[in-house]
DNA sequence: CACTATTTGTCCGTATGTATG
DNA sequence: TCATACATACGGACAAATAGT
């Protein structure tokens, strides 16, 4: 796999479910957007991209089509394939409170569609998060949040019934969670965050308006109130093109050996 | 899509790349992972299954044979399809200051494979992200992270080449990177990071041992030393199943009506 | 005990997609 | 473009194991 260099030969493999010129094609598209290809470029001819990848004319052939059709490129007869990829809409950025930023600036809007609203016994990710009985009842809602129309956002959230009760179904679909948790008394202390990355499956993708096995920011919450019980479990799932979690750190200096990093505003 | 009681029906395409039995294979791992399906459970039957996402019985059979092959389920004729799915290894996690914790704990080593160490002109994100010229020599390094042998992360980092000069190629497989530049007499006050999501392409998935499009979880930082110059760009792929990224914030109360939310150790 | 329904295992024939030379 | 090989997906048919009546 690493050659004597210490480069990184890339790899097709048959063995693999997806097609050869597929995996190809997500290769080469990886790298237009990536900038190694840069925006006017001539990409490797047929003849060469089949050698690296070490396939058959044909299907090399296949995936700098799709490419093609995917508006990536332009091929013409004797000329090469040529990137005209346009510069990706810079992507919204959340700051550590989770907000959107720049919203406003932009005079934009975001929208929220109440899928799911139900009362109903919590699955075991949940029971855990909110340190509830198997049997409790919490509400639960699947929400989808739109900017300007296209949704980038796929929200679960379960809160304790208690809690749930202090406010509307509407409500859910005009305001946000944490300021109708407050309304309903309850005081946010602390909160703790998980990120990683997941795929779309087939029931989120077409809410989200990607492809299924799309890459997808999963940010997990529980946020605790002056008790320290946990009052909401969120699981959201985010459309990486459209929305990025942004961390400023500035290195805070402490009498401890150990130096912290905190987040600047 | 939604249908009318607002629940979602999962849905496969034979127009994606990917063949059927392995979109439904993802689905359903998906489901035992995130214990939609409980241990010890029984999975929908072969008919249920192949009429759920509407297919043939061999291919929803043959979905069901993959997580087999996998050893998530125990298949028995007449029986059903059952889960054996063993609980995961729970994650390491990084906080906010992107060290790892729990890993003296837990008496585990992460080693570092140094795969690639040059000298070259930058890309163009490297190029903005270091705020440096088209043709300024930066010293790039790529890196693979081990935890007990398994990689979990993919490490690409940039350096002003003054910066860079201040270590050797050894002292990288061995040190991290931040200790380094101090050592090299920078001090670093603050940082940006953002985070997302992307796919395992054909050069990482072998080197991170996941399969080519899984996802994976990017985090990209720039640092900036005491006069706000940027000192290094790191681009890092975790592997979702064994990096988290967890934050814990707790609110400030401040003289401002707008609260904020920091993060605590 | 037989009878039945369910579920998985195996086989066939055919059509389409993928990949090669 | 053509011929060839293999993978994918379908529908149908039958056998074998299991569980309940």
């Amino acid at each position: 796999m690493v050659e004597g260099d210490g480069r990184v030969k890339p790899m097709v493999s048959d063995r693999l479910p997806t097609p050869l010129y597929h995996q190809i094609y997500l290769i080469l598209r990886h790298k237009i957007i990536d900038h190694t290809y840069r925006d006017g470029a001539l990409l490797p001819s047929e003849k060469e991209t089949a050698e690296t990848y070490g396939v058959s004319r044909i299907t090399a052939k296949r995936a700098l089509n799709e490419l093609a059709v995917d508006g990536l490129v332009v091929r013409e007869r004797g000329r090469g394939t040529k990137v005209t990829h346009q510069e990706a809409i810079t992507p919204l950025t959340a700051n550590v409170e989770g907000m959107l930023e720049n919203l406003m600036a932009m005079g934009l809007e975001t929208e929220i569609d109440l899928l799911e609203f139900d009362y109903a016994t919590p699955g075991l990710d949940a029971v855990s998060a909110l340190a509830c009985a198997d049997d409790d009842v919490v509400q639960r809602s699947v929400r989808i949040r739109k900017l300007d129309g296209t949704p980038f956002s796929y929200l679960v959230t379960y809160v304790p019934e208690v809690i749930g009760k202090t406010y509307t179904r509407e409500d859910l679909a005009t305001t946000t969670l944490l300021t109708l948790l407050e309304r309903g008394g309850v005081e946010v202390l602390h909160a703790e965050q998980t990120l990683t990355a997941t795929l779309a499956d087939a029931i989120v993708a077409p809410l989200l308006g990607v492809e299924v096995n799309a890459p997808l920011l999963r940010i997990e919450r529980v946020v605790y109130d002056q008790a320290d019980r946990a009052v909401e479990y969120i699981i959201g799932l985010y459309r990486p093109d459209i929305y990025k979690y942004r961390l400023n750190l500035s290195r805070v200096q402490s009498d401890e050996k150990e130096t912290s990093w905190s987040p600047t505003r």
